[in-house]
DNA sequence: CCCTGATTCGC
DNA sequence: GCGAATCAGG
């Protein structure tokens, strides 16, 4: 398939919404998030909603041998668009209980994810020993629509894991 | 290991 | 222009 004007007006649609690269992909089907990331950088619709500039020079390290290397002129980079209004559409009731592990050794207080640091992308897998000063939560970045992180998410939901990334693609 | 976007370059 | 391969990172 190739990229007609509908499926071009989809993908600018669905990029500013918010969907990733390979949402997108599955979305418009018969496409790999590849070609959805090199249509958008094409199209000059990419960078959006990044919160500090991490100004890594590309670098290809392993290549085949390239011979000029021409000095890239720093994009200018204006992002906005920081917030994404995040709704918890649902947290499950089939809550799981995890259980906290009782180690020894904590993390310093500095670095603990309370109650206060959480936000919707982090993991709120307990840590330490509820209602005590030792707890406080994994912190990693979690999956849209999950709680925890990839890992603990692995641990609470063994054995259903029925949903998915589908939610906002039903009314299509 | 799952995922994310970014970049390069042969086609 | 296209996108697989690759990179860098969460």
């Amino acid at each position: 398939m190739s990229w007609n004007d509908e499926r071009v007006e989809l993908l600018k649609k669905l990029w500013s919404e918010g969907l990733s690269a390979s949402q997108i992909a599955n979305e418009l089907g018969d496409i790999t998030r590849n070609a959805v990331i090199g249509k958008v950088h094409r199209l000059g619709l990419s960078g959006r909603a990044k919160t500090a500039a991490p100004a890594v020079r590309p670098q290809r390290p392993t290549r085949p041998e390239n011979p000029r290397e021409q000095s890239r002129p720093q994009r200018p980079m204006t992002q906005g668009n920081t917030a994404l209004a995040a709704e918890f559409d649902d947290l499950p009731e089939e809550a799981p209980a995890p259980q906290p592990q009782a180690s020894g050794n904590v993390l310093p207080m500095a670095q603990r994810c309370t109650i206060m640091n959480l936000t919707e992308s982090t993991c709120r897998w307990p840590m330490g020993e509820p209602g005590t000063e030792s707890f406080y939560f994994c912190g990693a970045k979690s999956n849209p629509g999950m709680p925890y992180c990839s890992h603990h998410a692995r641990i609470a939901y063994q054995p259903v894991q029925d949903r998915r990334r589908d939610r906002r693609l039903a009314y299509l």
